[in-house]
This record gives C-alpha cells, structure tokens and sequence, in this order.
DNA sequence: CTGTATCCAGTCAGATACTG
DNA sequence: CAGTATCTGACTGGATACAG
C-alpha cells in the first residue's frame, strides 16, 4: 500500500482502506459469493468466470489478512482449500450491501445523469457495460 | 471501464460502477467535503492537500458526470466555479457514511487482523502495540 | 488442485507547461 | 482562477509456465 502524501487521521486511512478494498475489481464479487456458502479455490475461480489465477490468488490474500476471510487447507491428495467469510467478513456484508441496494435503487437517476452529460458536451461516445439502461 | 467477459446483469454493474467510484483514490474526500458546502475548484484543492490539478479536474468531471455534483460556472474575471453537491449526491452519501462508520468501527478488527497475519507470515514489518495475544 | 514466478500490455496518477 | 495538453514512471491485471 501506498504511503500517503498528506497527513492523514487514522479513521480517515481505515476508511480509505475499506473502501479501496471494496472498490477493488473483484472483492465483491468473491465476498457475495463467500456470503452464501464457503468454497474451494477452483470452484470460486469457474463461478467468477473471467477472473485469472493471480487476480483471484491475490484477492483472497488481502482479504484473509484484513480477516474477511479464512482459508483452510486440507493436506490431502489432490490438495484441498476452502475459503470462508469470517464473522467480520459478514458483518462488512451488511454496509456493503446497503451500498449495493443504493446502487440498484439509483441506476436509473445515475444512467440518466450520465445521458444528460453527454448530450450537453457533445460526447456520444458510450462506456460499455453501464449505459444499456439509460432511456 | 473494459468489457465484461462474464454474464453480468445491470444491477451487477451498476453496483460495480458505483464501488468504483467509491472505492476511486479521491471521490469520497471530495464528497465528504462538499458534503459540508459548496466550495471553488482551488478551495477543493486546497483543503485535500496531496490532490494534484489534473485529479481534482477528473474526479470532479467524473462526479458531474454521474450527476453527484453541479459545476457553477460565473464569468467573471477571474472566473470562479463552484461545485455543489445534487440531491443525488447528498443521497450517496448516506450509505457511503454508513461504509465509512464501519471502517471506523472496526479499524482495531481489521490491524490486528492484519498483525496476525504479518505474524503468522515472517512479515515483521509492523506497529508495536498490541502484539499478537493468541496461540 | 492450488498455488508462485515472470513477462508484458494497458491504464493511472503526478509533474510540468501552457491557455483563456 | 480554472482548467487543458502532454510526457512518463508506477502500478494493474492477464497470460503463461512451472512447482508442491
């Protein structure tokens, strides 16, 4: 992690913490599956199908060492690890997901916002992936 | 942001563009300040000492954009610009915060968490304090 | 099966210079 | 004052190869 340029209160850095590691690309996604049920390696990688090895190595290190989650490894052959949410890796689900629900709630406001924008600078360039409700 | 290579609904990517935004280095600094009142491009740039001119600029841009701030512009000489959050962006801010008490919450959790872990794995690199209590 | 190591292309963020 | 343009080093994420 980086150090910050400015100084910075400590509540301020957990929460920039906590919010990098949600805004990351992936976390979500791992946690909400975590959420229901633990899960093996290869199994997590083929539900998240798109994401590589590394990228879905190194997330779930960065979210066992902040203790979101545990992995457990059974030393049999084949090898076996199942990665499961924490306590806190489940109470995180909850303001996560009040985000999430926030989200969905205001897609609209938001791709209707993103339309206006666009037509008043000219830009009719469109971002894949977020501008199929727009309306 | 790239294509998605999985199946993805809409409410998937809204909520991951959202946590983007979030999670973004400098969006929820400059939400939380504005937050408080409307404030001039170099106020803003002011206030978030660390920030460079071309960040403030695209964050600021990006925020427009999702309709979370409106961008004042008076003629004058010199010109002056205010930025201002929209209801929308007011309304963000509530689950966002709810984010942010959590991270507040649970700072302790997550570094002793975090010590555990550096422990566990021959990473010295930590605070002193609160050493590892356990095993 | 579950990783680690390496290489590489694409993107991001900062510094700097310039404009209206 | 409030930007825009450009260059560049740093970091990110993906592909591939290899190891326990």
């Amino acid at each position: 992690m980086k150090p910050d340029h400015f100084e910075v209160t400590s509540a301020c850095s957990a929460v920039h913490h906590i919010l990098a590691r949600v805004g990351d690309k992936w976390t979500v996604l791992v946690v909400s599956y975590l959420g229901n049920r633990s899960m093996r390696f290869n199994e997590l990688k083929r539900a998240i199908n798109g994401i590589s090895q590394k990228m879905l190595t190194s997330t779930l290190r960065s979210l066992e060492r902040d203790g979101f989650v545990t992995r457990t490894v059974y030393p049999t052959i084949p090898p076996r690890v199942d990665y499961e949410l924490t306590d806190l890796g489940r109470d995180l689900l909850v303001p996560v997901r009040g985000l999430g629900d926030w989200a969905i709630k205001n897609e609209q406001r938001v791709s209707e916002a993103r339309a206006r924008f666009d037509a008043a600078h000219g830009n009719a360039e469109v971002q894949p992936g977020f501008a199929d409700a727009a309306e």
